[in-house]
DNA sequence: TATACTTTGTAACCTTTGTTACTGCAAAAG
DNA sequence: CTTTTGCAGTAACAAAGGTTACAAAGTATA
């Protein structure tokens, strides 16, 4: 059995595990790398080893929206769904950091979905916990004022990549909040006022 | 077999539509009744038959937001979801019109799911169409104004009810939009200055 | 019919967010 | 070392949306 295929050992029978280690190729994204871009057809449905990919969604004007992010154990629900109907993909994927995978072609799907009934509990459970990203991501937007937002952004980035300095640019955070970077930058002085934060030069440094 | 099964006819074998009107229960909801609330556990999950529901979510100031409408053929995703890890819904229920469909003890969903390849199929497809309903309403939220969201939230009343007359006052609407009366009667204004529709009380003409 | 309540219209004002414009500074490139 | 480029800070202003307050009109009820 595949080495990397251990943080799905306690879930998956061994039978399983082996079929994924047969068909599954296994394959690195760097960070910064797209994984997945909208309108693309999918082919293949990735299982996250380690790493983090982030998923965006885009209007038609082009503007930028962070959806959620897939970690170790993730899979992305995007995915699943769009094997059954041929459909393009809606969302845009970019690796968050470097991160390891498994593709497993859509064309196991179905048949490990009869077979196997811990695949279906994790598809299952897959589904599951992406409505529930999704309806805090809703909750966000809908809910909560810019401030609110950008903190719980920069929360959200520590815990997925695991350290408290944040390496991008007021720019790049105003792209996945949908705002403007002018925006972006009067409230994160603002944190950094409040002591929460300490602004660098494309880093930023999380205090809470 | 249950007459009213008859919307399901094509998607399942008959088997399980005899399985399913030996075990479901029928029920009607009269418009405005509320079948679930948020917090409370999931028991059955709901096959639509007629009419439509519409589904909403709130903040913890109790604040309000319509997040999308089930119709005839529809189940509810969240229930599907909650159904495996007993967990409590996260969303509240109501009937916007009356509304025909029969419950499925949710025992039933493990046991179809690795009996009945159509019945796979058709909850896979519930969450994709969820999924999709989901992002749409992150779209709304998050790229257009308030003018636009009204304007899409008249179109798909219409579309739902069949009725191109809306009977709901402005504080109605400004709940399910997460507004204020105020701000949806302004805009309502200027919708008709447009020659969009056409107000009366308690009532909303719809002209496009 | 008189009264109370609900719904709508509207003005004035405030807050939040978005835009434009310009500055200084740091890093990269030459 | 100098020049160029990109990033951050900030002011001034604009626009969208939210709040408060009050009046007018419609509806229900005593």
């Amino acid at each position: 059995m595949n080495e990397d295929l251990k943080a799905y050992a306690h879930l998956f029978e061994n039978e399983l595990l082996e079929e994924i280690s047969e068909v599954g190729l296994q394959k690195h994204v760097a960070e910064g790398e797209k994984l997945m871009e909208i309108g693309q057809y999918v082919t293949a449905m990735p299982l996250l080893i380690s790493g983090a990919i982030k998923i965006l969604r885009e209007d038609k004007e082009g503007d930028e929206l962070l959806l959620y992010f897939l970690e170790k154990g993730d899979t992305c629900a995007m995915t699943l769904s769009c094997c059954m109907g041929q459909t393009k993909s809606e969302i845009r994927a970019i690796a968050e950091l470097d991160t390891e995978l498994i593709m497993i072609p859509i064309q196991k799907m179905e048949e490990w979905t009869a077979k196997y009934k811990s695949w279906r509990n994790f598809v299952f459970e897959s589904y599951h916990t992406r409505l529930m990203e999704m309806l805090d991501t809703i909750d966000s937007i809908a809910f909560l004022n810019m401030d609110e937002r950008l903190l719980k952004y920069l929360s959200d980035k520590v815990k997925i990549t695991k350290d408290n300095v944040i390496n991008s640019t007021h720019q790049d955070i105003a792209y996945e909040l949908h705002t403007s970077r002018v925006v972006i930058s009067r409230l994160l002085k603002a944190l950094e006022n409040r002591g929460k934060i300490q602004l660098h030069r494309n880093k930023i440094e999380v205090l809470f």
